[in-house]
DNA sequence: AAGCTTTGCAACCGCAACGCT
DNA sequence: GAGCGTTGCGGTTGCAAAGCT
């Protein structure tokens, strides 16, 4: 590591020689043949020269896993899919590589589209929201969401027991994510997952409780890192994705109204009820609410 | 029919970890 | 152990299509 620091960092292509953009029939006639030809070499930054493409290798990779790859299925989830999803999301959050590694043949990448356009949307569909004056469209905000998608006090992030709707509500043990207590790995079976999360519930919507790290920091602070367990599982101090799915009241990608501790006020009865929800959903074994 | 808004998704970007030297 | 290149990941953006007025 290290190289972050320097703010040097060498670009991975030639970014003026490069094309950027959607793929032309063409070009994935191009990956594909060679990748079935001569595999991936195991570098993907030469890969596209050796191809003859003029694309970064990074997007050739990208290509290839979202797209090209054999057995990916592409089309509507199941609801068996979706009760999957929503599981293993409110157990883990936004890793979404390791949710897609429990669905054959979808892609993180297509897991997360679908998560933040449409399952998302589904599932605050079936709350209701308390303040219909607080329900006025803001730009860019889908019809059917909730006015009370939390936008957190503004508070310096410092403070304990706030957070601004950009940082996660939500620390976890350093050692939740490969403690044999509860058995997370990726690896584990959704059921795993599950009893997993049973013993975490609570703290999940511990609010303010829940938010201090053991050196007194707190943890509001983003962290990002991917530790690995001995799975080779990405696993550590994380910073579970429930942010995406509580801030976003008006947005499906960024909070484009408010700037960084802005805020509306906050309906916390409701967030009473996205607690219930979720934990109905994801402890309860008849998901039953999609249908 | 035209213009505007919203939605869905492919692709990009930046960061952090990995792994080799 | 440090440095550097590569990989993998999650968040974000851009744009075409669909829907609405």
């Amino acid at each position: 590591m290290g190289t972050m620091e320097s703010g040097l960092r060498a670009p991975c292509c030639d970014k003026a020689n490069v094309k950027k953009g959607p793929w032309s029939p063409e070009e994935d006639a191009t990956l594909k043949e060679y990748i079935d030809k001569h595999g991936t070499g195991g570098n993907w930054i030469s890969l596209p020269q050796k191809a003859g493409l003029k694309r970064c290798g990074k997007s050739c990779r990208l290509r290839w896993l979202n797209y090209l790859r054999p057995n990916i299925k592409h089309g509507e989830f199941s609801d068996d899919e979706d009760k999957l999803i929503c599981t293993l999301f409110t157990s883990i959050g936004s890793r979404w590589s390791i949710i897609a590694a429990q669905l054959p043949g979808r892609t993180d990448n297509d897991i997360k589209n679908y998560w933040n356009t449409k399952l998302k949307k589904k599932l605050m569909g079936k709350l209701v929201p308390h303040h219909p004056s607080q329900n006025q469209r803001k730009p860019h905000q889908s019809p059917n969401y909730p006015s009370f998608f939390p936008v957190f006090p503004p508070q310096s992030p410092t403070q304990t027991g706030y957070f601004t709707g950009y940082e996660s509500p939500i620390s976890v043990p350093p050692n939740f994510m490969h403690s044999s207590s509860t058995g997370f790995s990726t690896n584990a079976t959704p059921t795993a997952l599950v009893q997993a999360q049973e013993s975490y519930v609570g703290p999940l919507f511990g609010g303010g409780e829940a938010s201090s790290s053991s050196d007194g920091s707190c943890s509001n602070q983003v962290i990002r890192g991917r530790e690995h367990d001995n799975y080779g599982v990405p696993s550590g101090n994380e910073n579970l994705g429930l942010q995406s799915f509580f801030f976003d009241g008006y947005s499906d990608q960024k909070p484009s109204g408010l700037g960084y501790g802005e805020s509306d006020p906050v309906d916390y009865s409701s967030l009473e009820e996205i607690k219930e929800l979720i934990s109905t959903s994801t402890v309860c074994s008849n998901l039953n609410f999609f249908c």
